[in-house]
DNA sequence: AACATATATGAGCATATGTTCATATAATGA
DNA sequence: TCATTATATGAACATATGCTCATATATGTT
């Protein structure tokens, strides 16, 4: 027999902490300002600190925390590091939001 | 002639406000546990306490948030309050992430 | 090796966030 | 009106978050 008591089934805890991080990255301006600048082109971290007007330090941070969650990647050329965006699915989310919040 | 210095075009400010806080609305478990919920059934404030087991001040503030945020609504019926979901495109932003959390 | 350049990291700090407790408000019924 | 039920709210608290400063590390150059 089929369970016609139609019981709400709950998220699962690893589901749950996975989807919660991925919006948490998302939800700060300076990691949309990073995440966004990177979806256009690969950047240093010096290049990504000056077209966002932000400290290195402040880059730097924020990109570890990025590469934590395998949102962004890293190749190295000498002493400089270009980093690109890891997760398309991520960017997906990033831009559906932005032409949602602009054409409402 | 066509601009081909190629330089990066900047997020507006209200834009990127937008795009934050409705990541940020879908940044905390509790707030995830809550639409996810109201995305299967409209309910009252102690029917979502009691299934997700949180406390019924817990649950009134975050409703309090999420209805600033225009992400649900409710309707009156006596005492009880009855909400429900009120933007259906964060639901799908939702509904992908789970998706996307569950299958890699 | 000594130095320069690019990036990473840890500590400290101020602010934001989420929960709980106690209490207020609102609608209903006796 | 008084009591009851359902929900909202404010204060207090603990924790999380993001930035900055100072400094460490890593690579390349002389």
């Amino acid at each position: 027999m089929t369970d016609h008591t139609n019981k709400y089934e709950q998220l699962d805890e690893e589901t749950l902490f996975m989807v919660s991080q991925t919006f948490k990255a998302l939800s700060d301006p300076t990691r949309i300002r990073i995440l966004h600048l990177l979806g256009e082109k690969e950047c240093s971290v010096s290049v990504i600190a000056e077209e966002l007007a932000l400290m290195q330090s402040t880059v730097s941070h924020q990109l570890r925390f990025l590469k934590n969650l395998r949102l962004v990647k890293f190749r190295r050329a000498g002493t400089t590091l270009f980093y690109s965006i890891d997760d398309e699915h991520v960017m997906t989310l990033l831009h559906q939001t932005i032409h949602h919040a602009r054409h409402d």
